[in-house]
DNA sequence: TAGGACGATCTTTTT
DNA sequence: GATCGTCCTA
């Protein structure tokens, strides 16, 4: 590589590693030590285009990590000459962290190690004004990105009713996504949206960007392809730069990434690619499985090598999963293995409902802490974010730790991107879209009519809000009221960023939202959250310490939207299947199991084929993520939108084959009958689904699967009107079907009862839920609250004046009868 | 202009 | 069931 005057040494790198690569192995490579044969290959093979198709457990991270470090123990290249892309920023910590257990301090010359987005941004600082930017612009998320959209559409009279700002959103980051710009969007294509209008509002949206200098999410790659594309010589610098390159999680890449991957690896041709077609799951997101099945025509001469040995799961397990996603077509074909146990089989359990599936995974939990594990080895991997409430609140009740992996996120909590707005108008005075968010944060008496005001002044003026603003309080424009308000503001910004020069940036953090009157505004709100927003403030002031300055700090914001979750606390694992990738845990729960969840039916119909092959994926990737256990569980009843809708069992409980699987009964009394199961033609019958042929829908009521839970049903809902009614079974929780396994015994009990509603169909139950079992003067007893009198009740809702506590609301399910 | 009441809409997954 | 947005009133 001639030009290459920061390279070690001269020479071709074969000749170099032959010349290195004996003494230093000679004198111990210890990193290369327990790597089975292919994997050793995959590290040494440094040269040239190399994919590596590496099956779940099969050791891909440590085979990337240990490349890095063979590259670097070689001296092949220094650390900043290595470029190494991940997907998530998780991933990106964890290898950083690897890679530094093995070669130590020298990881910290790897600036080019991260997610394609850090990387992004990181061109893009350096070369802004090529692409028309100016260095320091802001990084809009996805709620900035809307209100912006909003506000074009409102301009351009579109109602967006009809037209919604988040459907325009997710076209346009869908055309990012393959790499579009406006230009390049089809005709076609563009006239999806508002009546052929969409190409020409993307346009506009870009023009908007840019006279705010900023950037989207989608633009970080699609600016650098351009960047990088218009610009040869700047090119040729990272062709020069980057000796190796790496890329984590290959299958997931969309075609944007791809196109700024191949850029790159033009240079070098050092590139190494690391996935799991299997494991593809981001399709949704524009990630083209494609990118990784065409690697070897993309890359003449590419080396495939294949990583198929196990080394985290039991051979049921395993057997159980590879059976599985065999019912997928187009993959590139890997078959697992492994050399351990067989260990248990995968459990499958039904349950009457989403509640009773949370109690019996609470159960099991509880079972597994008694025999001495620990609650950090467990997970439980949900296919929807909202699954997670059920198990939530289950667990409080039951006193069990858990942890909410990749949960509600604390930079999209209202307050933290409040302070964050209030923070982002000093660094960035033409950030209008912050500023706008906290015009009137607290209350200042700015309005509509102000803010109004202030617009028409920026477009009058041709300059950003806060400047705007600045100039009407000047004038007389403004009623005397406003004005003052206003002036208020513009003279704090101003202070504040004179402030921001002389003082470590959380100094100036604790500053602004107390002279704004922010911190004031939730000491003053009494309502039940406002403490908790307090905590978050201060938790956000306080990770700002460790930044350089505020536009670091801003930055690794607007880039990590996750903190690192207080680990250490034993605790059960919650997340949901997207964000299990990666991860392993001894004991897996996969919960809800149902035709429509999951697979779910949005990916169904907006995907077809290809969406459910996709679920399927992410069904092995739950399963996969298990050592020893995986627990699969399905409701026959789940509320979805405050409705009680029943469900089917999932056709991928059909795909699991009868060697490695146990059909279990639900602690709690399952209402579909696990004895049933037995026997050759174990069937759960989700039917046809409305996806495969929608006319015959109605045959899928006559399927076995159907009928069992109608039978059941009829028996659990007899049980339920009979009883003590409603989730008020708060004590003895598994008794409240006293032991109706088979429909028979649940027909027996289900004849009578007028309560026991069966709506034709699949609604069952009124929004309002069950009627609480409580009376008003019931005397009641709460966990947290202590004693106290019923006082109201309202579906299964209740008002209970507590002795200690006062009045609260509480769910009935959370108080016994004293 | 602010606050409250009511109604519509939603729930896939994330950088 | 919850959140968000809109409308109405003080």
């Amino acid at each position: 590589m001639p030009g290459a005057a920061h390279v070690p040494r001269a020479g071709g790198i074969a000749e170099r590693a032959r010349a290195m690569a004996a003494p230093r192995r000679a004198a111990g490579a210890s990193y290369l030590v327990g790597l089975n044969p292919e994997q050793r290959e995959a590290v040494e093979t440094v040269e040239g285009p190399l994919l590596v198709l590496a099956g779940a457990g099969t050791g891909k991270t440590r085979v990337l990590t240990t490349r890095i470090a063979h590259i670097l123990s070689l001296g092949l290249a220094w650390p900043s000459q290595i470029l190494a892309v991940t997907f998530t920023n998780k991933a990106a910590r964890e290898m950083k962290e690897r890679i530094g257990g093995i070669v130590g301090e020298e990881v910290e010359g790897m600036p080019w190690l991260g997610t394609f987005h850090s990387i992004g941004v990181r061109m893009l600082r350096r070369h802004a004004e090529l692409v028309g930017l100016r260095s320091g612009f802001t990084i809009l998320d996805t709620d900035d990105q809307i209100r912006l959209l909003k506000q074009i559409l409102q301009a351009e009279d579109i109602d967006d009713k009809r037209w919604p700002a988040k459907m325009l959103a997710s076209t346009i980051d869908g055309w990012k996504n393959r790499g579009l710009t406006p230009e390049q969007v089809p005709a076609g294509e563009g006239a999806t949206f508002a009546n052929g209008r969409g190409k020409m509002l993307y346009a506009a949206y870009q023009a908007r960007l840019k006279a705010l200098n900023a950037v989207d999410f989608g633009d970080l790659l699609l600016e650098g392809i351009r960047l990088l594309r218009e610009n040869p010589d700047v090119l040729a610098e990272y062709h020069r730069r980057f000796r190796f390159i790496l890329v984590d999680e290959y299958q997931d890449t969309n075609v944007a990434q791809y196109l700024w991957l191949r850029l790159l690896a033009q240079g070098s041709r050092n590139v190494c690619c690391v996935g799991d077609d299997d494991q593809s799951i981001y399709g949704w997101r524009g990630a083209e499985v494609d990118n990784i099945l065409r690697f070897e025509s993309d890359f003449p001469g590419a080396k495939v090598i294949r990583l198929e040995r196990n080394y985290r799961s039991t051979g049921h397990i395993l057997g159980a999963a590879g059976h599985l996603i065999a019912h997928n077509e187009g993959r590139l074909g890997k078959t697992l293995f492994s050399e351990g146990a067989h260990g248990e089989k995968v459990t499958v359990t039904g349950a009457w409902d989403s509640q009773e599936e949370a109690r019996a995974i609470g159960e099991e939990i509880e079972d597994l802490q008694r025999q001495g594990h620990s609650l950090s080895d467990i997970a439980i991997l949900v296919r929807a974010s909202f699954q997670m409430r059920e198990f939530e609140e289950r667990f409080v009740t039951l006193g069990l730790n858990y942890r909410v992996v990749g949960g509600p996120r604390f930079y999209e909590r209202a307050e933290i991107r409040d302070a964050m707005a209030y923070l982002r108008c000093i660094a960035q005075p033409a950030d209008d879209l912050a500023f706008e968010r906290i015009v009137n944060v607290p209350k200042r008496g700015l309005g509509d009519v102000a803010l109004r005001q202030i617009h028409e002044q920026a477009r009058a003026a041709g300059v950003p809000l806060q400047e705007a603003a600045r100039q009407l309080v000047g004038s007389d424009a403004l009623k005397p009221k406003v004005r003052l308000s206003l002036m208020d503001l513009v003279q704090s910004f101003e202070r504040w960023r004179e402030q921001a020069a002389q003082m470590p940036q959380n100094q100036l953090a604790e500053i602004v939202l107390d002279e704004s009157g922010y911190t004031g505004m939730w000491q003053k709100d009494r309502s039940a959250d406002a403490a908790g927003r307090l905590d978050n403030l201060k938790e956000l002031v306080r990770s700002m310490e460790p930044f350089e300055n505020l536009t670091g700090f801003l930055e690794h914001v607007s880039l990590v939207m996750d903190t690192e979750g207080a680990a250490g606390q034993d605790a059960v694992s919650l997340m949901t299947l997207h964000s299990a990738k990666g991860l392993e845990f001894d004991t897996v729960f996969l919960p809800g199991w149902e035709e429509g969840l999951f697979p779910n039916q949005r990916a169904l119909d907006e995907q077809g084929r290809a969406g459910l092959e996709e679920e399927r994926r992410l069904a092995y990737v739950g399963l996969t993520r298990a050592r020893y256990r995986a627990k699969v569980y399905f409701a026959s009843n789940r509320r979805i939108h405050g409705l009680w809708q029943s469900s089917v069992p999932s056709r991928f409980l059909d795909e699991l084959p009868d060697g490695h699987v146990e059909v279990t009964e639900s602690k709690g009394g399952t209402g579909w009958g696990g004895g049933q199961a037995n026997g050759a033609s174990r069937r759960y019958g989700y039917g046809p689904s409305r996806f495969d042929q929608a006319e015959t829908f109605g045959s899928t009521y006559s399927t076995p699967g159907w009928q069992r839970a109608q039978a059941a049903k009829g028996g659990s809902f007899g049980g339920r009107s009979g009883g003590a009614g409603g989730s008020g079974g708060f004590a003895e929780p598994a008794s409240r079907f006293g032991g109706v396994s088979g429909h028979a015994a649940g027909r027996a009990s289900g004849g009578r009862g007028s309560g026991g509603r069966l709506i034709e169909g699949q609604l069952i139950a009124t929004s309002t839920g069950p009627a609480s079992a409580f009376k008003r003067g019931e005397r009641v007893f709460h966990q947290k609250f202590g004693y106290g009198d019923v006082v109201g009740v309202e579906g299964n809702k209740l008002t209970v004046q507590f002795d200690k506590a006062g009045e609260k609301h509480v769910v009935d399910s959370f108080v016994q009868p004293a």
